[in-house]
RNA sequence: GGCCCCGUCGUCUAGUGGCCUAGGACGCCGCCCUCUCAAGGCGGAAACGGCAGUUCGAAUCUGCUCGGGGCUGCCA
């Protein structure tokens, strides 16, 4: 069908893919499977002073990690320079450009000063009808020669957004631009028209924040000679807690933190999808095939939403409840094994899995919480709070006592036999307000995995020795 | 400053003139469950920024205003 919606998804290369631009290529990724429609990858690379190879790669690695598969690309502009100066070269011979020689500081400078003067700063059209003996005399002297597309001077500018409805702007308030820069590399503007308009892009999908550029790019796209327009969709913005723009300082918002810390790929495509959108029918759980079914651009929010780790937290969970225990050990393993090395139990794995699952936020944290099972003897450390709770409880010593001598006595070791609840009854103590005492004791804090399938899984030596330990130090009051 | 966009519970949102004494979810609070902590169950507090106007009727339409954000780069 020759019909078929093209979509880009089209990042700088200047640092790790983050939320914001996830959701971006989300967004673009759902629309043209929903669509049955192309996704390209495009490496939008033309700074080449701050674009890095390796961001690249990270950035098709994020990609990967959250499933989100392109069907052209990753295509890389600067490889396509000379496509953009051929551009460039039809622009200024048909005037549509031309040639500056003002140096970035003296068009800096003339800013300040017009802002400084109450006057509007921009681009003041220096260099805009220079003579041809006054170019070749700026060039003489060895000024360097940037290429400026010429703004219309009157007029409006006006496209439908599908978002936004439409949205209009004065071409008076819009200077002449930059679109090769003196060191004769393009700019996102030109690069990004002649790319949209060669690879026949349908439906630009993207930030808020590039909604004011596509006058811009409108307008080279028309005098580039396209009869058509892309349709164009902006995304509210993902902010942080200041409502600002999400960036670097608003704390882990690079996707591979979140891969790193042990969320879930569907959990963050899930929230990510959330963003911004959401289903009709207000399901909130939903999987990559039910999020493709669903997912209609003209549902996107308009206003900004904030990216909340806590519900992010909630979300996580609940995927981490939905896997059978295969798939969690699967997941589990790689940041098992980093953690605990070669004194990592597979079958105790697998028991500690079961029994944290239900009440796991991240595959970070689970690992975290069966610490106690994998150290070493010798660097079993108690959790100093919880040790002062210990201390503060009321027969603490003879609670300990009396699960010492009834765990050293019992024949079996069995979760049934490990059932401490009548060891405290006898005591005359209630097991909910004790319990605490030998949480603390075997598995080094007060908040844990159940106790009773801990001490199974750690065996009786280690039990019995972790108790005793506590005994001690309870008795010597260090 | 100029231009542009946006404005419903703390947060994400439902809502397109009467179905709204504004619904759901996260979070929060309480209760229940309970071997700790969670998870789970039940319940609760919590919002249409403001002012005019249109209308029999406005969260929904219009204007103004206030507030927030984006852009204003030889970044994207």
């Amino acid at each position: 069908m020759a019909d078929a919606p093209r979509v880009r998804f089209s990042p700088a290369p200047t640092g790790s893919l983050h939320i914001g631009g996830a959701r971006t290529a989300l967004f673009n990724w759902l629309f043209a499977r929903h669509e049955g429609g192309v996704f390209i990858l495009r490496i939008e690379d033309t700074d080449v002073a701050r674009s890095r190879p390796e961001w690249i790669e990270g950035i098709q690695d994020a990609l990967g990690w959250l499933g989100l598969d392109w069907d052209e690309g990753p295509i890389l502009q600067s490889t396509r320079f000379d496509r953009y100066h051929a551009a460039a070269d039809r622009l200024l011979a048909e005037r549509r450009a031309y040639e500056c020689y003002c140096t970035e500081e003296e068009v800096r400078a003339r800013n300040e000063a017009a802002r400084a003067a109450g006057r509007t700063p921009g681009y003041d059209g220096h260099c805009r009808d220079l003579t041809a003996e006054q170019r070749a005399a700026l060039a003489a002297d060895g000024r360097p020669r940037s290429l400026r597309f010429r703004t219309p001077d009157t007029g409006t500018s006006t496209f439908t957004d599908l978002i936004r409805g439409e949205v209009s702007v004065d071409w008076a308030t819009i200077p002449d631009f930059v679109i090769v820069r003196s060191d004769g590399t393009p700019l996102f503007f030109l690069a990004n028209a002649v790319d949209d308009i060669e690879m026949g892009i349908t439906h630009v999908i993207r930030g808020e924040d590039l909604l004011d550029t596509t006058h811009r790019v409108l307008a080279l796209r028309e005098a580039l000679g396209a009869h058509d327009r892309p349709v164009y969709a902006h995304l509210p913005l993902i902010v942080g807690a200041d409502r600002a723009k999400l960036s670097k300082r608003h704390g882990a918002v690079a996707l591979e933190e979140f891969r790193d810390a042990g969320y879930l790929p569907e959990a963050v495509l899930n929230y990510l999808a959330l963003l911004g959108w959401g289903p009709e029918d207000g399901r909130e759980i939903l999987d990559r095939d039910e999020l493709i079914t669903a997912f209609e651009l003209d549902r996107v929010v308009h206003s900004p939403a904030f990216f909340d780790h806590q519900k992010l937290d909630w979300m996580n969970g609940e995927w981490i409840r939905r896997l059978d225990l295969d798939e969690l050990e699967r997941r589990a393993l790689p940041a098992a094994e980093a953690r605990f090395g070669a004194r990592l139990d597979r079958d105790v794995f697998r028991g500690a899995l079961r029994i944290g699952q239900e009440r796991a936020v991240t595959i970070g944290a689970l690992v975290d919480q069966m610490d106690f099972l994998f150290v070493d003897e010798g660097d079993f450390a108690i959790d100093p709070e919880s040790w002062a709770r210990l201390e503060k409880t009321e027969r603490a010593g003879e609670i300990l006592d009396a699960v010492i001598e009834y765990l050293e006595t019992c024949d079996e070791w069995t979760v049934e036999d490990l059932d401490l609840r009548p060891v405290l009854e006898k005591l005359q103590v209630k097991p909910r307000k004790v319990m605490h005492v030998i949480y603390t004791a075997v598995e080094g804090r007060a908040a844990g995995l159940p106790l009773f399938d801990s001490m199974y899984l750690l065996g009786r030596d280690r039990t019995l020795r972790r108790l005793q330990a506590a005994r001690e130090r309870l008795r010597d009051g260090r």
